[in-house]
DNA sequence: CAATTAATAGATCATCCGATCAATAGGGTT
DNA sequence: AACCCTATTGATCGGATGATCTATTAATTG
């Protein structure tokens, strides 16, 4: 099995300064195992977390009653909060035109979802089956492609509407760039606004906006 | 940790009978290996593997001479000879409609990725950082894609002119309905030829076709 | 029906893993 | 400089894991 070796002791700070305040101990753990389970699976031992941050496996269950609670301070520090509250008014703003909406949402929504660790983290955790994901996912339909529908029946003419699944479409076409880049690993444009903005222009002129 | 638990000793076929000729034990084994990896993941122990397969542990070693090489046997099992080697050419018939192809390619194309375990084995190995996967994404990049855009660009007037990515959008678009279903386990129409039909037309009409 | 052969099971090994705990030492306080 | 608190360490435990080996048992052959 090729499983990628987890890389082995990479001190990001110097590590010279032993007994730090366990706020800042805590933090760097998270932020360490952040990285460390997105690149190898949250199958990852505690002992190669451990030596990737330069501190003992025992330390690790001094600020983490056991791996579970790590996991979930993971997810905690990768997804809590990240989904800013504001973007269903925006994209439901009609003083803004919904061209407009779109593409400065997807330009936000993809600095987000192109993150190498999200990406493979909500991945990994999507695999293991975790209630997350689709509680995210579930949010997401609701709060913002659902609202999103709304807003371009709203303005199409009667002879086309949208469906659902039309929004799933374009919004899974943009994710798919995420997906290629961190989790398949093969190359995409450098900068994606240039798709993004063509895939929302392909989708509007469709139903007859722009 | 909320990992699948693996289903224990779901006998696919009765088990009655033991000393099984070894071609058909291998086989045995090797389908059984493709749902439980798919299951639980390339971590999966070869003991739950056993279980579920209502053999001894052991007994895997005396057909594969070590878990990789399991892996590789199901790697084989759900990759190899499942790309139509017909595809390259039916997709630039020029006698068929552009669009007919299109759809036709994508009805029996998704059979394939729309499968649990074909899904989620090449997420798992794409995580993984498999080879396989990159050379997966190449040859559907060069085979299927690429011929594909000349085809659209052939037919579409010159004023618009796709891209490889507005491709690639396409196509992320239609797998993002799997994705959805077998990895993020959410609920999806249970027929995407519908969705696929729509973002087919969708796509061919952005450049001037249908 | 006995003999031969190959599949199977169960015990076992060395290693690895998450987690525990007593001993140690860093660094601020007095 | 001595003291004390506690962050950190290193040793260790019980259980799991991939892999091996030997004894047993089922089917095949003559």
């Amino acid at each position: 099995m090729d499983q990628i070796t987890p890389t082995l002791a990479v001190a990001t700070e110097p590590v010279e300064r032993r007994r730090l305040p366990p706020e800042e101990r805590r933090r760097q753990i998270v932020e360490g195992a952040v990285t460390f389970f997105a690149d190898v699976g949250l199958d990852g031992k505690t002992r190669d977390l451990a030596k990737r941050l330069g501190i003992t496996q025992s330390l690790l269950f001094n600020y983490f009653a056991n791996k579970a609670e790590i996991i979930e301070a993971v997810y905690a520090h990768v997804y809590l909060d990240r989904l800013s509250e504001d973007w269903p008014r925006r994209l439901t703003d009609r003083s803004v035109p919904l061209r407009e909406r779109l593409l400065t949402f997807y330009s936000e929504y993809s600095e987000l979802i192109f993150e190498y660790e999200w990406m493979r983290i909500f991945m990994f955790s999507g695999l293991a089956g975790a209630e997350l994901n689709r509680r995210y996912l579930k949010h997401m339909g609701t709060v913002i492609l659902l609202p999103l529908l709304e807003e371009i029946r709203a303005e199409a003419p009667q002879e086309v509407s949208p469906e659902m699944e039309d929004i799933w479409n374009l919004h899974g076409g943009i994710v798919y760039i995420g997906i290629r880049r961190h989790i398949y690993q093969v190359p995409t444009p450098e900068d994606p606004s240039r798709a993004i903005e063509r895939a929302v222009d392909r989708f509007l002129q469709s139903f007859g906006l722009v």
